[in-house]
DNA sequence: CGTTTGGTTGACCAAGTTCAATCAGAGTGG
DNA sequence: CCACTCTGATTGAACTTGGTCAACCAAACG
């Protein structure tokens, strides 16, 4: 009972979730409970499961972070970044284990969490287990989102495409602003989940740059002019969800 | 009662869901009740949800559709391609209803599920509902794999990644061989699902022709060499799940 | 038959890659 | 404070993959 409402906020995984629930007190204990066991690591480490067995879940407190498969010639694709509050290895949990491999980008907080300690936890507190599916839910609709961006898009519609949601996501946990945000991304990164090479996502930068309709530099994204960005990546902000009271009409909770 | 363990196998859904548990006699029961309350559609149909409050669920038991999402340049981007005993509209249905549409390919009889109906029968049926998340694991690493193939392979690579995926999909389900299947497939879905051109698609269909690696003509896939397809691809068919014990080990079930 | 749908091919073009060189900033040791 | 090094950003030139446009073919069907 350490933790009480008093600092609700503080844990991105409340504060992600509360757009699906209100949390009440007893599960802000439970859900703290859980977040408390973690884990912390530096920056740029990988971590490669390869289908182990019991592949461990992280829920993000801090930092940032990407999930990621490899090719046998080297290439390596970025499934999704992880912000703080998202969930990695949950959707591979029922599989078996993950054949994607989690690595981190800036220094990360991280915690730890059994498949048998969520099962039980979703037994106890049934709403909480709902915003976990709800949860690993939106993260499937961000992976078919960016499968439609390398199949359909272009490179710089790509680009302005995970800016725009790099920048809403970050807005759900109370970080960045619609004007810009803080992005340790790389070029390289930005390379391995948009499908490109680091060569040419330079190139596209200095493109959307010289449109006047973003700025990114230093580990900081600036936006000048948002409709434009929108409107060449063919942005709607559907795929990242709903207000509550939608889901809320299925389950009636 | 109509139903009985003597006709396991002519459900796919049921002969889907077998690789991950052994359903009794009564949960047999309960899936075909379910089951049973199917529609019937003709080929080359679609539905597009765009965010409609309670989407409908969809087991397939015969016949392929695809799910799908449409840019307002009107390029289509084929998410997942649905085959007898897959699920449409599982993950989409905690964010309030679904941005994909659906399409059949086929004549297509499908089981229409309620969310309300599906949290009922996972309620009863503890195993059936683990199954349930098994299967839309199964989909998001499917579409996990789809991205890296459009982000990290070469087209070449793309189209035989998709064959041999399909290929052992449909052998799961008791459909098609090692050395081929029927394939209702036009060179447009390919391009749709592929991120590809339908010209692009021809001139690598002959390519993979010439190469005496795969012919794929007059709706059947045959197979001439599946190692070269393999290589070429990069496959690796860990994606696509383990043997249960595995994720026996985790749960206990 | 004529029409429609899907497959096939060629010539040309453009988006993105490859290779290679240069640059800027941060950290490190002397 | 100055090399030295490392990582990541930047740019140019040549090249390749896949796209575009347009024509033609083949089977199915009314």
């Amino acid at each position: 009972m350490v933790n009480t409402i008093m600092s609700v906020n503080e844990d991105a995984f409340i504060s992600k979730i509360s757009r699906y629930i209100t949390p009440s007190a007893s599960e802000i204990v439970a859900l703290k409970k859980i977040l408390a066991n973690d884990v912390k690591c530096v920056a740029r480490v990988e971590l490669i499961e390869d289908y182990e067995i019991f592949g461990p879940i992280f829920i993000l407190n801090k930092g940032w972070g990407y999930s990621f498969r490899d090719l046998p010639n080297g290439l390596r694709q970025i499934i999704d970044f992880i912000l703080p509050g998202d969930i990695f290895g949950l959707q591979e949990i029922f599989l078996g284990g993950s054949n994607l491999g989690f690595a981190s980008i800036t220094s990360v907080d991280a915690a730890v969490v059994s498949p048998r300690t969520l099962l039980g936890m979703s037994r106890q507190w049934p709403r909480l287990g709902g915003a976990i599916l709800w949860s690993a839910s939106l993260q499937g609709s961000i992976a078919a989102e960016r499968l439609v961006a390398l199949g359909r898009r272009s490179a710089a519609g790509r680009m302005a495409h995970l800016l725009l949601e790099l920048s809403i996501r970050l807005e759900f946990i109370g970080q960045g602003s619609p004007s810009g945000f803080f992005c340790p991304l790389t070029q390289h990164d930005l390379a391995n989940a948009l499908g490109l090479t680091p060569v040419h996502v330079n190139r596209v930068l200095r493109h959307l740059r010289q449109l006047e309709l973003v700025v990114f530099r230093n580990s900081k994204v600036e936006f000048l002019d948002r409709q434009g960005l929108i409107d060449i990546a063919h942005f709607d902000a559907a795929y990242l969800g709903r207000n509550r009271d939608a889901s809320r009409k299925i389950f009636g909770n």
